[in-house]
DNA sequence: TACTTTTGCTTAATCGTTTAAGCAAATATA
DNA sequence: TATATTTGCTTAAACGATTAAGCAAAAGTA
């Protein structure tokens, strides 16, 4: 009945002690006697006490939420990051919000200004394909709260980074289908712009040339790896007069693509072209034949970016610098390469 | 360089005017002068003075921060209504918190007091699988501030509902198949206790009556509708002495489990059995064969929660009562189903 | 000219919490 | 017994923005 909310004037008024006697007890001040806190607790949830956030943080100079910038929330890597992040920030006492970019440099903008007037106390974000212009990421090292980035990152920005290692990742995946038996070996690929399928490609061609393969530049291809990408592609690759025998694909999605073409021109997958997609997408394993994949770990990701944050915060000291985690990737054996 | 961020007094102290005359300029107060109006603008964007959230938000009782509390991020349906959700909200100039319970119920109450603690204006909300206590949402309601649900809702709660016709979803479905010529027509269901899967199931029982079809209790099965859920109560239709032609299966990842199954175990679909998801995820269009699937409308659900929301917010004497909004979802027919 | 109104600001209180500083009473120490 | 320390609180000032109330100067009106 009673529309306004209480506080802790409220309790304090009911106990004819002070507020600030109340505040210290609710937070198990060693100077507030053992009855008073006792009394204070009871008569809080009595009246259905609940803390002012903006008010304590506004005090304290700190909001204890973080925020989290992602490409999107519907995929599964992202989502099991977060879900990770949130586990971790939980257990030390702060909330996450979560905001999605949808790949837009300029969503991821706005994302960014939302969470700085929020009051974050730090940013974990994994990049928008679209993104060059880092201003808005050197806006938030201004502001002086840590920034984390995760997967999708720019050395240039100087601050911590977690991901996995990419181009050792390739070399699992070309030396995989080499022990199959496969000898050409294509690769259709992420932009080059972009460092993690830079990175790729490059372990790619490295792992060729290391196995003594030739390097074909026909079996080289770049794209923004969508299904239809990895459809285009395929086909693409089908029509070439020497045909691969194994195809690498730096996207579950394209991987997809590519198998739909290969299903429906009646090639035989693993037989006659063996394919292996990235990411382990939950639909990897679901689709026939299975798609061979690669697991990013998603859930250490999340964890150590996480736990990258809390260090930052506990040590504002440290200035921010180029520090990267890199993970092994693990290769997953399905049906498409076996 | 300077450690402390800019706040009004800075701009106040540079242009030697009070903090209150800064405030009301940067709010085009009509009782500041165009050109003092200018200066402070200009000081503010020389010192990179950003508003503090937590001040003006204390002040004002009103953080411009809605809540919403999804069971996943990772599914297609959800992504997609928060997505629109945020696109209407941010019109108004609010900002989104997204907590995900992962379908569970200590998780859900976990984020309801995480929101309310946060300060938010106003809570969006599907309920996970497993809630039945309505505490919680009873303790938004005591809060003051409105609770909107969408999809998995509640009417006990009296509040704002927005979702689609499940009962005539069902009738669209079996009329579908039954003009395909299907006689026997199965439904993997989820649980009666949860009102969607209540109404999925009545929809189906009076739509198979209504066409003078026989109703028979083995082909109707209440399961918690994941993949293995799919996939074991498929195998156990196809035991059945008198095989079903038909599946009608309540969600589309259950949906995919019958199709492995049918698929392993050589059974032509669409000849032999027909099959219909329901969510339209996209991997039903990406498996062979295609699982037609029924579209709810995640865009239209987000934006008229959020339209909802911004009603209930601007009419603050109206008083919560239940409102239901119901969508009419749409048929996908694809090849498992043709 | 004498008044009312408008303009353009300032002052000061407020939102709910935290916290440094202080102070009396109780307890410990010499 | 006299002094030092600890205990258990209170007081009051913040945090940064908003806003009701007020007031002098400028402009408008009779």
């Amino acid at each position: 009945m009673n529309k306004k909310r209480t506080t802790i004037k409220d309790i304090a008024n009911a106990l004819n002690i002070s507020p600030a006697a109340v505040s210290k007890a609710l937070h198990d001040d060693s100077r507030i006697s053992i009855k008073t806190k006792a009394a204070v607790k009871r008569v809080a949830k009595e009246l259905n006490y609940q803390p002012n956030h903006l008010a304590s943080a506004l005090r304290r100079g700190k909001s204890n939420l973080v925020g989290v910038v992602v490409p999107r929330t519907n995929s599964n890597f992202f989502s099991s990051v977060v879900e990770q992040m949130e586990a971790v920030l939980d257990k030390a006492g702060y909330n996450i919000i979560i905001t999605q970019s949808n790949e837009s440099f300029k969503k991821e903008c706005k994302n960014i200004d939302t969470l700085l007037y929020t009051q974050v106390d730090g940013i974990i974000a994994s990049m928008a394909n679209e993104t060059v212009d880092l201003s808005y990421y050197e806006k938030i090292k201004s502001n002086g709260i840590p920034l984390i980035l995760f997967d999708r990152g720019e050395n240039d920005l100087n601050v911590d980074y977690v991901g996995i290692n990419d181009y050792d990742s390739s070399h699992v995946i070309v030396e995989h289908l080499i022990s199959k038996g496969c000898k050409r070996i294509a690769h259709i690929g992420g932009y080059r712009r972009t460092r993690i399928f830079n990175n790729r490609i490059k372990g790619y061609i490295d792992a060729i040339t290391k196995n003594n393969l030739p390097i074909d530049d026909s079996l080289i291809i770049e794209s923004s790896l969508t299904l239809e990408d990895g459809r285009r592609e395929m086909t693409h690759l089908l029509q070439l007069e020497n045909r691969p025998d194994a195809v690498y694909v730096a996207s579950d999605y394209a991987a997809l693509g590519a198998l739909q073409v290969l299903n429906e021109q009646g090639v035989k997958v693993p037989e006659d072209i063996r394919l292996i997609g990235f990411g382990n997408e939950p639909f990897t394993s679901l689709v026939t034949p299975s798609i061979s994949s690669i697991e990013q770990h998603s859930k250490d990701i999340g964890r150590i970016a996480a736990e990258t944050f809390l260090k930052r915060v506990s040590e504002p000291k440290l200035k921010q610098t180029l520090n990267k985690i890199i993970l092994d990737a693990e290769l997953i054996i399905r049906d498409s390469s076996q």
